[in-house]
DNA sequence: CGCCAGCTTGACGAGCTTCAAGGGTTGTGG
DNA sequence: CCACAACCCTTGAAGCTCGTCAAGCTGGCG
């Protein structure tokens, strides 16, 4: 009955992984680690809260520590997550996007930077160029993984999807240090996947059900784990070409 | 057994169309319309002609005639078409995109301007604000665009896809003067309606004829009609909110 | 200990794909 | 002018993938 109250942390998660995250795009100068390190405007949500809007004026922010993702809710309920937003990545950035077009919404409770110091130096080129770079290839990779998100969705099996959806968030997870052993902490429920996958809950389950006794890949207790890397490799290479 | 020769035009097609599409995002002064139609550099190709890969470097051009598509096509020969490309769009431009993430594909016979010039002159702030800010919104439109293809493939029925995207393709042709009294020139085959909306032939075939028999939406002979857009528009509300 | 969100399973049916074959239209060559 | 080829559209039949409904289970948290 009482509202599952929330309780922000009092400290500000480490940043390497965020750091990290920015580093694998373009190498980054201690100079630059410093400069996002000083930014001082932290926030703390909890899960299910709407982080952006994309619409402008929205002040951008610096996700460093939690998930979300990229969402648009049809006027029946229906719900289609874009995309995923992981430590290191920039919502709201003004780039991209129209009203109404998406919402970024925590999926995990999320700590967050105001970016909008870095959006103003990069438009004023006070930015280091490593960083203004960085901001580019953000969005140039962001746009990758939404044509991957198309063809996932409009020629791959559910089989396929997951697979594919797999492979990248493990590497993304990798990319901030945030695996090991083929291992990940993965805090996506069914609904959110079938929601990214464009399933329903039911057959989200059997697929992964599947995986499981194929031997491929197991998700359980918030834990991703990849049983055979190099199997699921080649069913989710179904992708890129010419 | 003889290769379906190709009679390039002789003459540069109307640039009107695509002055139209670019004014509709930001009013051009005359003096906009004159530096586009300086661009010199023209070319004309005939259809199933890959016009740019996205790739580093890549001429951007301009569409002034025809109509393209981005596409990525699987290793085993599926196809998915991301969006489609009208006059007064942009190709190529560097905006967006990686190695192998899309390639442009000719549809019809196209004709098209290098627009190294644009780009160049954006990159120098050479460029007019209007014009600057043209592009700009053009690649906003078209992230909306792709978010909305998204919504489609993932969480919309076979029905509602095809009302949605004949909607989309409406309004874009209205926008450059392509459209009549609720009808319009389209060129698309069954085939390419089936990899952008993610169904197989066969299906587009079925739905199309549905819509034909509700007095819906009509194509034929080249043409579409829209025969109650009121009523297509409620279907292909299933949209945005939020 | 009890509650609730999330996971699991079965049964059933709809939506869509696949395979196969036929028909219309357009353009090319004899 | 006609015949033919290529391409596209159309239709039927059969079956698989995936969604829906419904119910029970499990684990974590207050």
């Amino acid at each position: 009955m009482t509202a599952p109250r929330y309780r922000p942390p009092t400290r500000r998660a480490d940043m390497a992984p965020a750091l990290a995250r920015l580093s694998s795009l373009i190498p980054l100068k201690t100079e630059d680690e410093v400069y996002l390190r000083g930014l001082d405007d932290w926030r703390a949500d909890p899960p299910g809260v709407e982080l952006a809007r994309n619409q402008r004026p929205t002040t951008p922010r610096l996700l460093i520590d939690g998930w979300a993702a990229r969402v648009r809710i049809l006027e029946d309920g229906r719900r289609q997550i874009f995309n995923f937003i992981l430590p290191g990545e920039f919502i709201g950035l003004p780039l991209r996007g129209r009203p109404g077009a998406c919402v970024a919404l925590s999926l995990t409770p999320v700590q967050t930077l105001d970016a909008a110091p870095v959006w103003k130096a990069l438009l004023d080129g006070r930015l280091s160029p490593r960083l203004s770079q960085a901001v580019q290839l953000a969005a140039a990779v962001e746009d990758v993984w939404l044509m991957d998100q198309v063809v996932r969705l409009g020629r791959h099996s559910a089989y396929e999807r997951i697979c594919h959806l797999v492979m990248e968030l493990y590497q993304r997870a990798a990319a901030i240090g945030a695996a090991s052993g083929n291992r990940m902490a993965f805090p996506l429920t069914q609904e959110v996947l079938a929601d990214a996958t464009g399933l329903s809950v039911v057959h989200v389950n059997r697929v992964l059900q599947q995986l499981r006794g194929e031997g491929l890949v197991e998700i359980a207790h918030g834990h991703l784990t990849l049983m055979q890397p190099d199997a699921l490799a080649v069913i989710a290479r179904c992708s890129a070409r010419s």
